[in-house]
DNA sequence: TCTGGGGTCCTAGGACCC
DNA sequence: TCTGGGGTCCTAGGACCC
């Protein structure tokens, strides 16, 4: 059996646990740039506000209703993702961290216990340490505990746990799944699954083996086997090594020279560079890009990309700046108002297998050296000290292009300097 | 005025090998 | 009428997830 924890509203939540001034009022959290609503209360979401709108659509019904609105705030939410798992950890032998919010248990030892009692008691447990209320939904495979945990949040009477272990039980919650609600299915997928006639989860769990094979591939195929009680899918317990790391934004506003993008992507590869570093990894290839507004009417559209190989595999700030901006150089084209740029690194190879790697050309290699390696772990270990951009590579800037983030919450968590007096 | 960011996996097809 | 068999590696594109 395994059990899907599932923490609601996360982000709305995170903000409700150091403010509870808010419980009595809609909460809704804006994505990178204060652009979409990406995370709602139950009370946000009964207003009818959708997930993904832009939120100067619905400005007007948030002003009405009085609706909290946050920018989104990582540091925070990160912070209370570690806590929620570090206790669900305390509360099964194998965790998988699935997401920020999510983690799937490994529960095939608890044949003796009632599971239902055990859920609340994990509930129970988790809102006492982190202040997060979460969802309980167990089942023999990981998609059918995706369902019940799916079960468990909509439907109020079942007050937040949901197990799915007897036929008829798994039979009545795949009758009352619709297809596009399945985990693994998505938007292409189900409008093939419904114009077949496959309306819901026990639709496609009877339907022709062949046929799922065939249009859905392998993954439609495990999808299934998992939907009939077949487990295919282990938890993970370790996670597999990154293979691209990105760090992009969009602009907080119009940007046009070559001088505002360099300081912009300069930014961008020094963070790529430090989770290189991070993930104990060397980076092989870099891509940049530079967008324009998709949304601007007037079509003078453009997206510029180019990818192109460090001269070796490195995790060196300096190095990847060299080759970003060498990269910038080449797709920048004058007289264009740009919206957003990014950073991607990619051909990652763990550290430890590297180091036999040599190189035909050393001489001609900046950033292999014992001087650069030991700046970088000073840079590191400097900003873990003093806060992130304690010390930075000179060409990080972020003046000309900030995001919006208008309505940032304190990080109650992470910052001394944040820590508010609330008056309960 | 104002529209997010960061990932993975699978398949098909081309280029190459013996 | 007729064109082998078996393989790897790489990339682009399409699907999905949170």
């Amino acid at each position: 059996m395994f059990a899907l924890v599932d923490c609601n509203n996360f982000y709305a939540s995170c903000e409700r646990a150091f403010n509870p001034v808010l419980r009595l009022r809609p909460v809704v959290v804006l994505s990178n740039n204060d652009g979409c609503i990406i995370a709602r209360s139950e009370e946000a979401k009964a207003l009818g506000i959708q997930m993904g709108t832009p939120e100067f659509k619905c400005r007007p019904l948030l002003k009405q209703h009085d609706v909290a609105v946050f920018s989104s705030n990582y540091a925070l939410y990160g912070d209370m993702s570690s806590r929620v798992m570090t206790t669900l950890a305390t509360l099964a032998p194998e965790i998988e961290v699935y997401s920020i919010d999510e983690a799937f248990l490994d529960m095939s030892s608890f044949t003796r216990f009632n599971l239902a009692d055990y859920a609340r008691l994990m509930r129970k447990t988790v809102r006492q340490n982190t202040g997060i209320p979460v969802c309980v939904g167990i089942a023999p495979t990981k998609t059918l505990a995706k369902i019940a945990n799916r079960l468990a949040k909509k439907n109020p009477h079942y007050q937040g746990v949901c197990v799915l272990k007897s036929h008829a039980e798994i039979n009545d919650a795949l009758e009352r799944t619709k297809v596009e609600d399945i985990w693994g299915i998505g938007r292409q997928w189900s409008k093939l699954l419904l114009a077949k006639r496959i309306d819901t989860a026990a639709d496609m769990a009877a339907a022709p083996a062949s046929w799922i094979r065939k249009h859905l591939h392998i993954v439609g195929a495990r999808i299934q086997a998992e939907l009939q009680g077949k487990s295919c899918l282990p938890i993970e317990l370790v996670r597999p090594a990154k293979q691209t790391i990105c760090t992009s934004r969009s602009f907080g506003r119009s940007v046009s020279t070559l001088a505002e993008l360099q300081q912009a992507v300069a930014t961008f590869a020094g963070k790529c560079a430090v989770k290189v570093r991070k993930e104990n990894a060397l980076a092989s290839m870099l891509t940049v890009f530079i967008a324009t507004n998709p949304f601007d009417e007037s079509g003078n559209h453009y997206w510029g990309t180019r990818t192109a190989a460090l001269p070796h595999p490195s995790q060196d700030s300096i190095a990847i700046l060299r080759v970003a901006e060498a990269i910038l150089a080449g797709i920048f084209r004058d007289g264009m108002v740009y919206k957003k740029a990014g950073v991607i690194v990619s051909g990652l190879v763990p550290e430890d297998q590297c180091s036999t790697t040599l190189s035909l050309f050393p001489e001609e290699e900046p950033g292999t050296n014992m001087r650069d390696e030991k700046l970088m772990q000073a840079m590191d270990a400097i900003n873990q000290r003093y806060g992130r951009g304690a010390v930075h590579l000179a060409a990080e800037n972020s003046e000309s292009w900030k995001p919006n983030q208008e309505r940032l919450s304190p990080c109650s968590t992470t910052r001394w300097d944040d820590i508010i007096e609330v008056n309960v």
